[in-house]
DNA sequence: CCTACCGATCGGTAGG
DNA sequence: CCTACCGATCGGTAGG
């Protein structure tokens, strides 16, 4: 039996637990993401797992959490003192691409493969999938019109689209990565890029 | 105890059982396609459905290889007609648009599902989806390369480039159609063809 | 945080 | 094509 464990410490080990199911789901799936296998893993009981949680909705939620947060550390963190309008975009897009290259999680990114997994059921976790999209297409929107109203972009961009075909090239860049593992695939982001927006 | 069939009916049986597989697939995986699933669904006992197959990595494999036929069928069959060169490169691109916006599979694209499903494992199943996708691809490579010796294409054309952006479209209509619903998607999708592929 | 357990389901087999 | 079964694993609970 092991000792009782200090909040502090409990609190350490339920992030280690979120940790280590990122890197799963990202391998294979926040279904992938079993009890049984985190409790294996961080070698402690499935009831010492699941006892952080309550259900494994409530571990796929925190992953999910986890998983934005990683995300706004190595995107939009980075970035954060780049000057609004054209520049702060493509410093965005570059920081994305590189985000991806590196390779962080092992599974390439998080949201892409959750959400082709639970793009056909409903619940909190696909809501929590959507929503985070959602946030950070929009996110993306406001980048884009201001960098229109201070003239760094034409006139006539429709936003809505910009989002979509940068969507459209991380997307892309993430499926020839992680399936074909193909090294030039950064290399076409990045030339979509330049060519969506400027030199 | 149902009667022995006939080897026609057999065949039969076992294209249904693909056929469902192919749907349930499409919204839950690869591996939400259970033999206990397709045996309720189908009405069959378990040892039934598996007897046709042998193993649930045969079952995977039989619908990988329906999914290529459903989309040769949609896609490149509907449009052998049109002549090469550009206009053929744009009908194919129209028709892989129309099939994902009329939704035949009720969760949308096979391949890019199987794909994100898949793409951090090994195995058969795993190569068989690569495979698939790498024979589109070399398709596409082609038409580009026609319409570029046509004089369609600028002479300076990155055949791969262009492949990467074509295929970049697709999963980015797919994802938004899946996950958000958007119908708004088609549309965009086109006009970035529009972009790539000139008037 | 543990052991010990629950019913359900997994892929698959034996035998007919 | 079926019934009846196998060991393994699933999410989760009781009790400490």
């Amino acid at each position: 039996m092991s000792p009782r464990k200090s909040v502090v410490e409990a609190r350490q080990t339920r992030q280690r637990i979120i940790d280590r199911g990122l890197a799963i789901a990202s391998v294979d799936g926040l279904e992938g993401l079993t009890i049984g296998r985190l409790a294996t893993e961080m070698e402690m009981s499935k009831a010492g797992v699941l006892g952080h949680f309550g259900t494994k909705e409530s571990i796929q939620l925190a992953v999910v959490d986890a998983a934005a947060e990683m995300f706004a550390q190595e995107v939009p963190q980075r970035v954060r003192d780049v000057p609004p309008g054209l520049p702060h975009l493509r410093a965005v897009c570059e920081a994305w691409v590189s985000y991806l290259e590196r390779n962080i999680l092992p599974g390439g990114c998080f949201f892409t493969a959750a959400a082709a997994e639970f793009d056909g059921r409903g619940g909190p976790v696909r809501d929590a999938i959507a929503g985070m999209e959602a946030l950070w297409q929009r996110d993306l929107s406001i980048h884009i019109r201001r960098a229109v109203s201070l003239g760094d972009l034409p006139p006539d961009t429709d936003p809505d689209q910009l989002v979509y075909e940068l969507w459209a090239v991380m997307l892309a860049l993430n499926h020839f990565l992680q399936l074909n593992h193909d090294r030039s695939a950064p290399d076409r982001a990045r030339r979509t890029l330049h060519r969506l927006l400027g030199t």
